[in-house]
DNA sequence: GTTAAAATGGATGTCAACATCCAGTTAGGG
DNA sequence: CCCTAACTGGATGTTGACATCCATTTTAAC
């Protein structure tokens, strides 16, 4: 339901959050999301374009957050690689129904909403600071790094 | 975020409810539905392999609904065609995870969830039913069999 | 300046989703 | 028994998602 490049995405910015402020490299980054490292490097690009991050070449360069954990929401990152895409107009192109969806359209389109939202309320931040035990990308119990 | 098969599927599903008890064939249905007839003729077959759909063929057949609308949820359509595919263990593979998701996978895994259970709990009966002024896939208002 | 680290962009390959077409099979009606 | 309606299954084509590779460009450090 999730394209595998949202997943892919997610990770990259969970970790790059975890690390922020610092900048860390493609290689370092696919390592830590377990992505093949030629497929992050263009996930990565494609935020970079998004304005999610920044990126610096040249030895010592990398990757890194353009805005604070507190400010990055999952939506903005879903966004940046594949939008949401909620049904704003009949399907069926009926001019009858326009903006007034039809009953199935109305319920499907609630369920993106209420998807829309959940990511819309949860920043980047939130995810590192759950108290869950397992810690995102981490194998190990407690945060490493 | 929900496919194009699932979405014909769906309206497919509607019309039939609407029609319900009677068959039609597949040429009504994708004409009433307005999806491609050759696709629509492969979307309906994985219904009829789903048990959601029984054919008949020859003069007079058709497809028809196993069940009844009231007994046909949104969910089990999705899930004929393409279940919705919750997180079950970490995508990483990280065995130090396993059915305790992160913070991460357990906020998307809990996103779908909500849509699994929106599914659920709505019946063909009840989209049928809405008092909506756009009827599902009628072009004019009230309506037309 | 030279060198090495690192991102960039383009070319390419693979596969599943979406879509079409048709020969074959089933079944009702005369 | 034959004809026609209708589904079935297989072959095929198209496109975008996923993925890889490499030549080029930028940049820091020496």
């Amino acid at each position: 339901m999730l394209s595998q490049t949202v997943e892919y995405a997610l990770r990259a910015v969970v970790y790059l959050a975890d690390q922020s402020p610092a900048a860390r490299t493609t290689g370092q980054i696919a390592a830590a999301t377990k992505v093949p490292p030629a497929y992050m490097s263009k996930v990565l690009q494609g935020l970079c374009h998004a304005g999610i991050l920044r990126s610096q070449r040249g030895i010592g360069g990398g990757m890194s957050l353009v805005h604070l954990p507190e400010e990055l929401t999952i939506l903005d990152v879903v966004n940046a690689v594949e939008p949401i895409g909620r049904i704003e107009s009949c399907p069926l192109g009926l001019k009858a129904h326009g903006v007034q969806l039809c009953a199935l359209h109305r319920r499907l389109d609630n369920a993106l909403a209420t998807v829309e939202e959940a990511f819309r309320n949860t920043t980047l931040a939130e995810v590192l600071a759950d108290p869950n035990p397992s810690v995102p990308l981490c194998d190990l119990p407690g945060r490493a790094k």
